[in-house]
DNA sequence: CGAGTCATTGATGAACTTCAAAGGGAGTGG
DNA sequence: CCACTCCCTTTGAAGTTCATCAATGACTCG
């Protein structure tokens, strides 16, 4: 592999903020070369996790935020009872870990749902830069407020949405973050199990399964195990029946 | 009223961030006397809402963010097919607003749901204070943090609890908030309506009246219309089945 | 005091869960 | 390379919880 490739891939780890591809959909927005680059000299790139590893496990101590560069990561958190509860799903270019700053500890575990690998962003490091750079501040409190946006949609997902509007609703949410990256935003392998939909979107396997089947008999989907193509993206729409 | 009392008086307008008794749940807190005065400076203290007015609304250009001062509010999202959707119930200490800033303008809207009144803090301004303060900037990201965790906790409890568990935890909350607030955490008014309870909680009106009346009938409650009493809290919580 | 909203209670029905069983896929070890 | 195993997924049948429909009663606020 060249130099110049390999400044343009962004799985590996030499790669800096400026050059990396994921740039506008992440922290770098915005911001000046000369701010980048001070930006990059915080930014920690580690070696890709495996399947399974936890980037954070709930209770840690919080010090840094994660910039999702390749694969993705389920957030979950545990209940006393031992039960898991999703609360989101992570792509490249998105930032993880922001339930930590207002305790100091996570309030969620992550693990990476295939091989992954992340930027990590020390956070009493990014809240320093902030204080120099106005514009990485607004950056970031523009993501927080995101999350929170976010939230809040599938808060409405969960009260008011059946089952089949939930599942279309993760399936265009899935298909859209694809196409920011130019990815296809029709046809793509889902990282996660059906029973972490389920869990997600406040469903059980079975419920998760019995959509899947049914948007296939109406030649909405295709489906093949965790390949999928959507073949009616507006019959889709209409179904998740939000603006999303 | 004199001078003394006025200061005192959270409602009062001319009270100040210093003086202001809800200022450990505020913004102020971990700020040195000279960084609550510059604070003090970027912060407007209208007049009293009435009930049903709102302080902004859903597509409003976002411009501040707003820290209830006495009251309650209500605040919640609008889908395309006309739906309403509560997001939350804010109480004087806490912080509203921070929906409007990934896109400049307000995700939702906010309503009082009594006679109430905020403090307006434009975000430009507290953006650029925080540049200068550290420990203010470290604050607002706590709160925000905050706000992520607590629609997370939402999030599990839409997917995973029944109607009982869900109103159970919306009164702890609602207890919890007042005993910080160093009012009674056993009997209180309610601010909102069953509709506005079964809408936040993703249940409908009737199912909340059905919970009241059964907890109730089980001694765990005393309900007269929207007064209630935390008779059993070691039950409440027990049947709310989470830590809160 | 009257109109309209809010709350309660009952009966019915639908959506999803739970329980149960069997059919693949992917990875591992012989 | 094949067979075995484990986990994921699918599908069916029965059971619950909550929504819906309907009607009455109770506050509240002009």
């Amino acid at each position: 592999m060249s130099t110049v490739e390999a400044k343009r891939c962004h799985t590996n780890p030499l790669v800096n903020c400026g050059d990396c591809r994921l740039g506008p959909l992440c922290l770098p927005i915005a911001l000046n070369t000369d701010e980048i680059d001070q930006l990059d000299d915080i930014v920690k790139r580690g070696r890709p996790l495996n399947k399974g590893d936890h980037l954070y496990r709930q209770g840690d101590a919080f010090h840094a935020v994660y910039a999702v560069r390749s694969g993705s990561f389920k957030a979950y958190s545990t209940g006393d009872d031992g039960t898991e509860q999703v609360t989101g799903f992570y792509l490249p270019g998105e930032i993880m870990g922001m339930d930590g700053i207002s305790s100091l500890s996570h309030a969620g575990s992550a693990v990476a749902m295939e091989t992954s690998s992340v930027c990590e962003i020390p956070f009493s490091k990014l809240e320093e830069l902030s204080g120099q750079l106005p514009s990485l501040q607004h950056r970031f409190f523009q993501i927080m407020s995101r999350e929170i946006t976010k939230d809040q949609k599938m808060l409405t997902l969960l009260g008011k949405n059946s089952a089949e509007e939930r599942v279309a609703s993760l399936l265009l949410s899935i298909s859209a973050r694809n196409s920011h990256r130019h990815l296809s935003a029709s046809r793509f392998r889902l990282s996660m199990s059906r029973a972490e939909i389920g869990n997600y979107m406040g469903l059980t396997v079975e419920t998760v399964s019995r959509v899947f089947s049914r948007l296939q008999k109406q030649g909405v989907l295709g489906v093949e195990n965790r390949e999928v193509e959507i073949l009616d993206m507006a019959a889709l729409k209409a179904i998740a029946n939000v603006s999303t």
